[in-house]
DNA sequence: GTCTACCATATTGTTGACAATATTGTTTTC
DNA sequence: GAAAACAATATTGTCAACAATATGGTAGAC
């Protein structure tokens, strides 16, 4: 199992957008932290998370702890056992190469939905954001930034499939990954031309409305972040 | 929205089978519970959960039942606001096609792994649940208990592709849109002979490794279940 | 009659204490 | 010295009470 960069610009989604925004429960903010403290490798992958522990650091009792350890066990961020407590949770490789074909199988059915329903106003916040990947691309560029701004080119494609749902079990599946989702897959300037290719690819085929095109591309981005990522350790 | 059929012989899949099957927590208990409950109509889309009253339903506290209704939540069986409690998810139409369509490209890819590595007796066994199936098709049989037998299938599939992780995100993801996986679709005995043929289809696929079929396969038992279940409430 | 402000009630969010179970270390036995 | 039985500790599961917030109804102003 791999263990490279912390991730970034993974959000949890726990629900929809609120038109009056509500004050954040606790348990979700714990959730959210634990999370942000795993990327920051302050917990490692294997970790036990006693639930006092929790509560003390994040000032609340255990109710609260329990309700987010619950809500990371749905996002198969840790993994619960009665009676034994929580691990963060260690997926085997083969695991991971499970959970990036699910990421990209869905990814393909986002693209492909983009494609259906997309408004020229989507077109032109995917261009804006692939535009900006363009400038990122470069030898100086970083890893990360590129890696950023591949989500956010995601993200834009979800909001044109109008299925924040589906969008939602993509970031969920490829935080099972986060190695192999990191900016890892970018950390040559060949390696980001080619994503940069196949975006462009994408952005094409949604604004043909291509679906299988755009099916294919939105999985195949998926498999070369995969590839990339397993040689750069190889 | 349609609600037509009770659903059964969707469980919820917890945690990994334990060799020595431990005491189940109540939460995990209760989370079932109300699954039975909604499969049984005793619940209907909509309908609000209060804590208190779950509580005492079940003689336990509102701890553990709070920590059921994020179980709930995580599957999208429940929705939950922050200080305005649970309701039990009633989604629109385009959501369940979102659903449905999500189903299917998650069991696409698990038909596709299912070619890699399945063993004769994945084969065997598959063989035998689709043979079975094909007693249910005549006029005579019920559609429920064919569409249980389609889920036996689907789950036999699921332990060739050695992927439980990606059988249960298939699971989770039909519950979302349980009226149009109910036994609607297959109402009529040509309806059943074609999800008939599409399964023994699969099953070829599977024996013969050929992954762009299967998955190709996976896909269509869905889509194709759903247009009848759309058909029947025309 | 309708709208608003207010109050009573209902419901969710949080807490600390206690019970049940698991884990760890120690002692005893061979 | 190794293994098993036991005791001490740590950790999770559950509960009941309290606090914070939302809901629903009533009274008063216009």
């Amino acid at each position: 199992m791999l263990h490279a960069e912390p991730i970034e610009g993974i959000a949890i989604i726990t629900r929809e957008v609120q038109t009056v925004p509500r004050r954040r429960v606790s348990a979700e903010q714990i959730a959210l932290d634990v999370v942000t403290l795993i990327g920051s490798r302050g917990f490692q992958p294997g970790d036990r998370l006693r639930e006092q522990e929790l509560a003390d650091r994040f000032n609340v009792s255990r109710g609260p702890v329990r309700e987010a350890l619950r809500i990371l066990e749905a996002r198969s961020i840790v993994h619960l056992e009665p009676m034994r407590g929580a691990t963060i949770t260690r997926l085997k490789d083969d695991e991971v190469l499970d959970a990036v074909a699910a990421a990209g199988a869905l990814f393909g059915l986002v693209c492909r939905l983009a494609c259906e329903r997309r408004t020229n106003i989507d077109i032109a916040k995917i261009a804006e954001k692939i535009s900006q990947l363009e400038t990122l691309c470069d030898e100086y560029s970083s890893p990360r930034q590129f890696f950023t701004q591949t989500l956010r080119i995601g993200r834009s494609i979800g909001q044109a499939a109008r299925s924040p749902r589906l969008m939602r079990m993509v970031e969920d599946t490829r935080f099972g990954a986060p190695d192999y989702f990191g900016p890892l897959g970018f950390t040559s300037e060949k390696l980001r031309q080619e994503a940069l290719r196949n975006w462009k690819a994408i952005q094409t085929a949604i604004t043909e409305r291509d679906a299988t095109v755009a099916d294919d591309l939105g999985r195949k981005v998926h498999d070369n972040a995969l590839a990339a990522a397993l040689l750069a350790v190889a």
